[in-house]
DNA sequence: CGTCAATGGTCTGAAGTCGGACCATTGGGT
DNA sequence: ACCCAATGGTCCGACTTCAGACCATTGACG
């Protein structure tokens, strides 16, 4: 400790203090550029938009030179993706005109089994993901709150709240999704909702799992409510202690099924 | 409106809604997968970790064949990185044991012209980086004070902080970028962390290119101590609202020198 | 004064990815 | 009954990226 040395900025600094945040710092900074290949992400983007209830069963997909243009992936990138999904038996291809690529995956019934599986998978990003889905929504309600809101928007995240309500069990989770993203794109902010989505899609496989109870549902019709409430009133602060509330209830419930 | 049609889901829609629903959530969930190619991005990491001041001038980076593992890039891609720099002046390539990559990076003096190019060269982008961010951190900073930090963490937060308010006008930017990346790095989250240096990054350029007046640094530099105190005492609160205060400050001044 | 280990510099063959052209199929429209 | 536009299916040549091997250089250390 104390070892002192002279940079040719003329600083003196602490070698021992400055390597450990160089460590700390490098880490940060220079993560991956590409977490996998371009198939393997375009797998997982499908899979995720399917799962997360953007296209439910029957829905068709865009077309897939519009589908590839829009993810920045070449049609035979993405066709191979489509091809790996096809025989995962999550969509199926209709050939000619009014054809397209159509889901067929159905959301398998929720089971602890699977969840324990799922979060010993995910391991220390388990609290990571949390941390960070709980930042990023909890900031966009009260983003969104405190944005002026057209008429369209303010009957958009209504629509989201009344199908949710209305949500038969088996489709819950989905419209549950859409509900959290609608918030996320009332910030006006894509990066915002991109993120959101992000950090959806990795809790996706835990929260899909973990079973639905009618007092769980109810609980969290209230708080979902609570939320629309606050933010078409556009009252900020209530938006952020409804979602932080919200979000704390889902946390405990999967921690709860983990422990 | 009002048109309605059945699904194979039983459930009856209104399609003129359904259809502004996927308009809208397609573009969130089908964002590109790929910014650019694997070159331009290695390119603008290394460019970004050099101007966030994670390395000053002088610098050695870490070795290309530890570079290349950590930014999960194919030494040959990295090394065409560098070469590019190389031909900017950012950095400089020494030969032999010892050797390695120096940085000769020298922050460009701050300049209002290069602020409104800047700014008109993000566009619409500008708004989305400043939400984001705004979201961010302050979530970060909420998210660290009700966290139980280590001893070492203390320190480095404190350090991060007085090294800050002994810079010297050139290295202000620099050390405040690592300031505010450490908030991140105390969540504990890396997602978050990395996700605070990328929407800093963003706005990189258009905060180096504020002139600095001494009331705004003195200004700044209360804002600072403010939410270091919060976040050493785990004042959730009082963390979120120091930071609140201090991004608005940052940001009206910006939106200043574009007015 | 030589050794040698760590570093940047160079090359190659394989695999991934792309853009684009062209084919095959289908069902509504005329 | 035919046409044709939109869709999935197939193929190819060019470019990018990769993994790994090998070379060249340097300076601290024995």
């Amino acid at each position: 400790m104390g070892s002192v040395r002279r940079y040719d900025s003329g600083v003196d600094v602490d070698v021992t203090r400055e390597q450990a945040r160089l460590d700390w710092e490098t880490g940060t900074i220079f993560r991956p550029i590409r977490t996998g290949n371009a198939f393997e992400e375009t797998v997982e983007r499908l899979l995720q938009a399917i799962k997360l209830g953007v296209f439910g069963p029957g829905d068709r997909l865009p077309a897939e030179r519009d589908l590839a243009a829009r993810l920045g992936v070449s049609r035979e990138t993405l066709r191979e993706a489509l091809r790996t999904l096809q025989q995962a038996d999550c969509v199926a291809p209709r050939r000619g005109r009014y054809g397209g690529t159509f889901v067929t995956y159905r959301m398998p019934e929720p089971d602890v089994a699977d969840l324990r599986r799922a979060a010993r998978d995910l391991g220390g990003a388990l609290e990571d993901a949390l941390t960070y889905r709980q930042v990023l929504e909890v900031g966009a309600a009260e983003a969104a709150a405190r944005r002026p809101l057209s008429p369209e928007q303010r009957a958009h995240l209504e629509d989201r709240l009344t199908e949710l309500d209305a949500a038969p069990a088996e489709q819950y989770r989905q419209l549950d999704s859409r509900f959290h993203l609608a918030i996320g794109e009332l910030t006006g902010s894509p990066s915002l909702a991109a993120a959101i989505a992000e950090a959806r899609m990795r809790l996706n496989d835990l929260l899909n799992a973990i079973p639905m109870l009618d007092r769980n549902i109810e609980h969290a019709a209230e708080q979902h409510r609570a939320m629309v409430r606050a933010i078409l009133d556009g009252d900020g602060d209530a938006a952020r202690r409804a979602t932080e509330e919200h979000l704390a209830a889902t946390a405990s419930l999967l921690r709860g099924f983990l422990a």
